[in-house]
DNA sequence: CCATGCATGTCCGAAAACCGCGAGACACCA
DNA sequence: TGGTGTCTCGCGGTTTTCGGACATGCATGG
């Protein structure tokens, strides 16, 4: 009963139009780690970090998780809601990470609507830092959020995965379309 | 395998001539913690600390932990020896607590002496520390470390436990018996 | 229009404080 | 001389504190 930290992690590799993908899920088929390829190291460390006993092992993800991605990059937007996802963070962060899925894809929100919206309207600077803190990006969709003035300001697996996202979802936002 | 933290652990109280004291257990007889009625306070909060999701229930300590005190203060004071415990801590205070098994009852050795004979002969405070944050006092006998002119120098359960701890064991030091 | 300052949660590294000591330097006193 | 007491300083692991950096946005002031 105890939420007992997960003994055995099974990485899987996704690729998708914007880069590899790495696929963290645990015995219960939940994701618990997204990141892409080209933060690896910095991704196994996290992990190291945070489930310092448990084992990873190269495999498959779970049915659920991987046919979300799947589908979600072939054109389902709304197939992310269906990843089973849980994360640890504090009490804070945790709750940034679930308010970012009530935004539905192809819309937006801004960091300081983000923070209104968790009853702490002030707290803007610290909703980014939580973003950007999130472990499963892409399933709770971080990139949603931008700024006030609808630039995209920041993104951890860079802004051009944050635009591409924001457009495969048919989100309006100010661009670098110019680029 | 992996050495998983206990889940419960079992409070006992034993009298003794220098108080009660508190015996602390895990489901494995181990001895986990020790202290005096006084500090009972201080030491939930240390239990608290550093085994969290741990319950703690007032109960009967293990055969082999309660005898040997029991054992220990009727005057053998050999007994000591046979306490099994286990102890939560930093490389260095471990090294420190076990080496302090090797003093035997009726003997003392100074905070220098310890300090060499771990390896690190200008570790001296250091070791002090180590010794005062000693979880399970009098199994580990912290008492017989005394300074090197043979003056006790200072216990976290008072001076006067030492020092009776000391004479109960017909050790030789240089105490304020004109008290 | 640009520059500045503030609010806010979390992490991280640096620095300092804390001591259950011990040795060396001195002062005092038979 | 030798024994004893006080003072000062260096020692080193741990804990605590502090400061800065950050995926922002608004209000103010030139």
């Amino acid at each position: 009963m105890p939420a007992a930290p997960p003994e055995t992690l099974t990485l899987d590799r996704l690729i998708t139009p914007i880069g590899t993908a790495l696929l963290v899920t645990d015995e219960t088929g939940m994701l618990r780690a997204f990141n892409w390829t080209d933060y690896e190291g910095h991704m196994l460390a996290w992990i190291g970090k945070h489930y310092p006993k448990a084992t990873l092992w190269e495999g498959r993800a779970s049915a659920p998780v991987r046919g979300a991605f799947e589908a979600y990059f072939e054109g389902d937007v709304g197939a992310l809601d269906a990843v089973p996802w849980k994360a640890s963070g504090t009490s804070f962060q945790l709750q940034v990470w679930q308010t970012l899925c009530s935004i539905p894809a192809g819309e937006t929100l801004s960091y300081r609507g983000l923070a209104e919206r968790i009853g702490r309207p002030t707290a803007v600077r610290a909703v980014g830092l939580a973003n950007g803190a999130n472990p499963v990006a892409v399933a709770a969709p971080c990139h949603r959020v931008i700024g006030t003035n609808g630039s995209l300001t920041g993104y951890g697996g860079g802004l051009a995965r944050k635009e591409w996202l924001l457009v495969h979802e048919g989100a309006s936002f100010k661009g670098k379309l110019a680029a």
